[in-house]
DNA sequence: ATTTAGATCCTCT
DNA sequence: GAGGATCTAAATG
């Protein structure tokens, strides 16, 4: 989609043909790009995101190998966009990972705004900038992404979504990990520590140990 | 600050 | 027919 001369200096995105769990943690850091209709950019660099590795995970829209017309893109290449429509009115992004037929995804969680925000301001009115993106569906509303963009390749050129390195001179800060949001009745599925974030980043979602609550520790210079 | 309910409709059984 | 990888506003302590 966007060359590193285009967008704000940002490197290659990490190898995406790896096991979720894996690329996860290193999207952390990365570009989430979307040049709108009109040709602007909006975007920012990704500060959570969960692993949903399928197969025996029964968390996952892949489990047990279920192929559904809504999950389709999930079972595609790494490197895909799996974007489905929840709760009667929210989109979230997944990036698909893995070879062909694995049926892995990350699930990306929020974003740290870093251009286009007034773009966002505007599908988002009423929110304070912290929240433009924190939450998978806000994130979604933010950048204008819906059902539309499932099955993208975003490695393609004319692909509306893209994903770059983090923006040069930057170093991603530490990792954390914890139980992934919203899938309590998965039981032990649920406690593993698939959903990882930015620590001390204030743009990371929930209430918990990762959520506004982590304010201030680690955030010391 | 934390908890609760309601919204709203697509997807799969 | 049930339930969902969520969000928001309102109510409560």
């Amino acid at each position: 989609m966007l060359s590193t001369a285009e967008a704000p200096v940002a490197g290659r995105c990490p190898d995406l043909l790896g096991n979720a769990v894996d690329v996860a943690p290193r999207l952390l850091g990365c570009l989430l790009v979307r040049r709108l209709p009109g040709g602007r950019l909006v975007g920012g660099v990704i500060v959570e995101t969960e692993a949903y590795p399928g197969g025996v995970d029964t968390a996952s829209h892949s489990a047990g190998g279920r192929r559904t017309p809504r999950n389709e893109s999930m079972w595609r290449q790494g490197g895909h966009l799996y974007v489905y429509f929840t709760y009667g009115m929210h989109w979230c992004l997944n990036v698909v990972t893995g070879p062909e037929g694995s049926g892995e995804a990350v699930l990306v969680r929020a974003l740290e705004p870093r251009f286009g925000i007034e773009s966002m301001r505007r599908r988002r009115r009423g929110h304070p900038d912290r929240d433009l993106a924190r939450g998978p569906a806000r994130l979604c509303q933010a950048l204008a992404i819906d059902g539309s963009h499932d099955r993208l390749w975003l490695a393609d050129p004319a692909s509306p979504v893209g994903l770059l390195g983090p923006p040069s001179g930057e170093r991603p800060g530490a990792v954390a990990c914890g139980p992934r949001i919203g899938i309590e009745r998965h039981g032990a599925w649920a406690r593993r520590r698939w959903r990882f974030w930015v620590r001390g980043s204030r743009f990371v979602s929930g209430s918990g140990e990762a959520g506004p609550r982590e304010r201030g520790a680690g955030n010391h210079p």
